[in-house]
RNA sequence: CGGGACGUAGCGCAGCCUGGUAGCGCACCUGCCUUGGGAGCAGGGGGCCGUGGGUUCGAAUCCCGCCGUCCCGACCA
């Protein structure tokens, strides 16, 4: 039972000027959140209602799939990072400070480290095994560009859990019960999502899967198959090898080295040398954890760096700098090309039936036609490097595919020995054997769950809440507080519906119906009782859905059953 | 980190170009009136104009530095 009266719940008119996306204004508009400084955000009394809705949602599903709930440190030693490695490589997303002894700390942006080093210290053998751990933390990633509110921050909520297994088919299962806990978790909190193959990131390992929330404004790309169960996030979405003709070097025309002044771009080429860019092989310079490596691809299409990073197993990839392309091709970047390069040569998948194609001469201002593998330069081998696009098929079925939008709430890793390698995390298994522990880690944004539930339920009111997120279930709402029949009836139905086990919100302060209307609508209670002058001479209220503005006038001794109907059967799943 | 913009009352903004010590709407306080979709009238409170320096008789306004915030980019040779 809470009064609105008494209720800190600033709510507001105008859409703040600095929010972009719909879960953004319309959380600062309902009093939910409130920014302290970039990507740093405050819950308010109705926004951490919500987010305790996310947490006891994840919480009964992570202990009905047999995983603990600890509580592990943010503040973090820096010896832990430096043994797995993750010191060096984390980047400046790693928010680091000195203590007042100077000794190196970080703020946990992720727990493998210190749940390996829990775990290794207190396993020791395969009667202690299968483990789960999980926590619900705040994290602190320090965002390049924190943008959308609570959607991509720097501080905030995540529930991660991590497996422990003695085996590989132990670690399936264990995956497959965190799969299966993660789909149930986001069909109760009622939200439209897909489960996608994914690439594992700086977290590392061998597979995983997304779980996107479907939505225009989200940040993360995937495709899906029409006909099979085939769905990935667009860096992780594979191109199957083109079947190889065999070249006939008869066919090669003599290669020929053409002026082109200024003509750098794949565009400005196809239009001084009328060709298309398909006849075009585009010549990319990486530096591959510090040393240069030419990528070859079809004038038209884009490397995919996450593809590139795993086909070269390399920590950073980063496109080469305008002296290192100097340096490596011996001309300014425009004109760079596989003949005589001094460096490794990759090349796509979409140049293996190409021939007298047209290239960077390494030479400013010219380029080359009618190059030819083997017998112009040799390449190191073909692989998938590019980016899936409109008119590719399914790698697995070969029928066609969609491109969507989604939002990442949770993500689920298969790490296999990663970190027990690095940490020495063992186990002594039943044959006395010591062996590495089989790891996964699973996580969920908890604050992103909630926003991304908003851009899937609002309209031009506000948020529409699922009953299952919804900070309050009914609010009731007394047309006039000085008329004493209708907080008479209000304080009565409150109580009742309060003792039939349903949050109530009584909106008891003296504003124009109008205005308390306005708010129930923003802030999105699935159900509002009205209570006016009218209806209350007939022993009546109106009860309004706020998805379905439908609207019925019920006797006020009915309400509360009936509405306790309604919500446990939306709650239930 | 590169580019752009913006910092003026709790929020949204004007004023700046053309220097003369600050204004509008919403919100807030008091009173009257009103009471089913963000009412009306009257009165009122609130601002080191982000910050430090400079120019000037005089700076929100012009110049320089710094800090902060937001947007775009940081993949196409």
């Amino acid at each position: 039972m809470m009064r609105y009266s008494e209720m800190f719940l600033p709510t507001g008119r105008e859409t703040p000027s600095d929010a972009e996306v719909a879960s953004h204004q319309l959380m600062v508009r309902a009093g939910m959140i409130r920014k302290l400084t970039s990507g740093i955000y405050s819950y308010l009394p109705l926004g951490l209602r919500v987010i305790r809705k996310v947490e006891q949602i994840v919480r009964e599903e992570m202990n009905r799939a047999g995983a603990q709930e600890v509580f592990l440190p943010a503040a973090q030693p820096s010896e832990l990072w430096i043994e797995s490695g993750r010191w060096e490589m984390y980047g400046k997303e790693l928010l680091r400070f000195k203590d007042r002894n100077m000794r190196d700390y970080c703020i946990g942006p992720t727990h493998e480290e210190v749940i390996t080093d829990l775990v290794r210290n207190e396993i020791q053998t395969y009667r202690q095994l299968p483990r789960n751990l999980y926590q619900i933390q705040t994290k602190f990633r320090d965002e390049i560009r924190p943008r959308f509110g609570v959607m991509r921050c720097r501080e905030f909520g995540m529930k991660d859990a991590y497996s422990f297994d003695a085996d590989e088919s132990g670690a399936e299962e264990s995956y497959r019960k965190m799969f299966d806990a993660y789909t149930r978790i986001f069909e109760r909190c009622g939200l439209g999502f897909r489960a996608v193959e994914a690439d594992s990131g700086s977290i590392g390992g061998s597979f995983s899967h997304e779980f996107l929330v479907t939505a225009d404004s989200g940040e993360d790309g995937m495709v899906y198959c029409i006909a099979c169960p085939y769905a990935a996030n667009l860096e992780k979405a594979e191109i199957p090898r083109p079947e190889a003709v065999k070249a006939d070097p008869s066919t090669f025309l003599p290669v020929e080295e053409v002026h082109t002044p200024n003509v750098r771009t794949i565009e400005e080429v196809c239009a001084f040398l009328s060709c298309k860019p398909g006849d075009v092989v585009k010549t990319l310079l990486f530096s591959c954890d510090g040393k240069p490596v030419a990528v070859l691809i079809q004038g038209e299409e884009e490397i995919n760096e996450i593809k590139l990073k795993n086909y070269l197993n390399a920590g950073v990839v980063e496109l080469a700098t305008d002296d290192v392309v100097l340096e490596v091709t011996g001309a300014p970047k425009g004109f760079a090309g596989a003949r005589g390069i001094k460096c490794r040569i990759i090349a796509d998948y979409s140049l293996i039936n190409m021939k007298n194609f047209v290239m960077g001469a390494n030479r400013e201002d010219y380029h080359l036609k009618n190059c030819n593998f083997g017998r112009d330069f040799k390449v190191e081998a073909f692989a998938d490097l590019r980016m899936i696009k409109e008119g590719d098929t399914c790698p697995r079925c070969g029928k066609d595919i969609r491109f969507a939008r989604g939002i990442e709430v949770g993500h689920v890793f298969k790490l296999g020995t990663k970190y027990s390698k690095a940490m020495k995390a063992t186990f002594l298994d039943r044959d006395g054997k010591e062996k590495l522990m089989i790891m996964g880690c699973y996580g969920i944004g908890i604050g992103r769950t909630a926003a991304a539930c908003i851009e899937q339920n609002h309209d031009e009111e506000g948020i529409v809440w699922p009953v299952p997120l919804a900070p309050f279930h009914v609010v009731v709402t007394p047309v006039n507080i000085n008329d004493g029949r209708l907080m008479e009836a209000g304080e009565r139905l409150y109580r009742e519906l309060t003792e039939a086990g349903l949050e109530v919100l009584f909106d008891d302060r003296d504003e124009r119906a109008g205005v308390k209307f306005k708010d129930a609508d923003l802030i999105g209670i699935p159900w509002r009782v009205t209570l006016g002058p009218k209806r209350i001479e007939e022993g009546k209220g109106e009860v309004r859905n706020r998805k379905t503005k439908s609207v019925e006038a019920m006797p006020l001794d009915g309400i509360a059953a009936f509405l306790k109907q309604e919500v446990a059967s939306a709650l239930d799943i």
